[in-house]
DNA sequence: GCTGGCGTTGACGTCGGCGTCAAGGTCTAC
DNA sequence: GTAGACCTTGACGCCGACGTCAACGCCAGC
């Protein structure tokens, strides 16, 4: 199977499976012509990919899973580390389900308030950890949530 | 007052400040020697500004309230259109904490079913609007939670 | 042999919200 | 006069996950 033909089926894009394979996440037997050359096995290892992202894992979170497969588990996910990055992804849900919760809280009674016209503000700032909310990006693909973390750049 | 002096009253920095002028969100008169000078007003503005922005509207979305306080309104929000921003918002986070909670049921499900060894795993792709959820970013200043809509780039 | 459809690598563009130089001007204190 | 602390504009950097050219190779069918 070439690169068009497995981006159809998982749904994706030839882009995206190039660039998945300059990460290390896919990996590609030539033809003789130099066209990748993939198997039913990649289609396993690039859908648990699609999965994850749409779970909201980053592309380097799937990389546990990925391992995981080519090791030989029918499942990619019943191996230590992909079981522990389970874990941490929820814990990171929580968090920011508990975390919007709290800005929603806030913000719907900053909007009572001010119907009511009663102007009245404490600062009121919530804590530490971001959450970003995005809408869905192109249309054209089912698109499905995403979380990623996102420290920002402060290395010199 | 200058920019210096404005940006450590209101915790942020004079390139935020530089920023949201060009933006048009901040206004400045000038000196005789070119340097920004600002009033009580403009502290308003910001602060207006950052609390928005630390309840996940992006600096766009902030329009409205800094309008409305423009105008004359001594709280920003009492407008018709920083209502509905409110509004807006807070539709946003539900749909987004839903869209979470449904991502974490999800994910724990397959964690439990991992940690059993047994291996199902219905496509189980949830709908369509994303979350992106973020750690701090620097941890010098007090983060606070960060809500943004993000439609990807498809113009040519 | 020529068009069309696939593939290849490389490189730049996109999004927001600033950080971080760079190269200079201004004012104050010593 | 000179060091230092402030200010100015301009421009590039950053982050992820690709999109989108550009310029080329390969192969099939007419």
């Amino acid at each position: 199977m070439r690169i068009g033909e497995l981006a159809e089926l998982a749904g994706t894009t030839t882009r995206a499976l190039r660039y998945y394979e300059s990460r290390g996440l896919l990996v590609s037997r030539r033809d003789a012509n130099g066209h990748r050359a993939y198997g039913e096995d990649d289609l396993r290892v690039l859908r648990q990919i699609l999965m994850l992202r749409a779970f909201g894992f980053d592309l380097e979170e799937t990389r546990p899973f990925v391992e995981c497969l080519r090791a030989g588990n029918p499942a990619g996910d019943t191996c230590p580390a992909p079981l522990q990055a389970y874990r941490d992804k929820l814990a990171e849900l929580e968090a920011c389900i508990a975390q919007l919760s709290a800005v929603r809280d806030t913000v719907r009674e900053r909007l009572l308030r001010a119907e009511s016209g009663t102007a009245a503000r404490p600062p009121a700032v919530p804590p530490e950890p971001r959450c970003e909310l995005a809408a869905h990006p192109t249309g054209d693909t089912p698109q499905v949530p995403r979380i990623t973390r996102t420290v920002q750049h402060r290395a010199g």
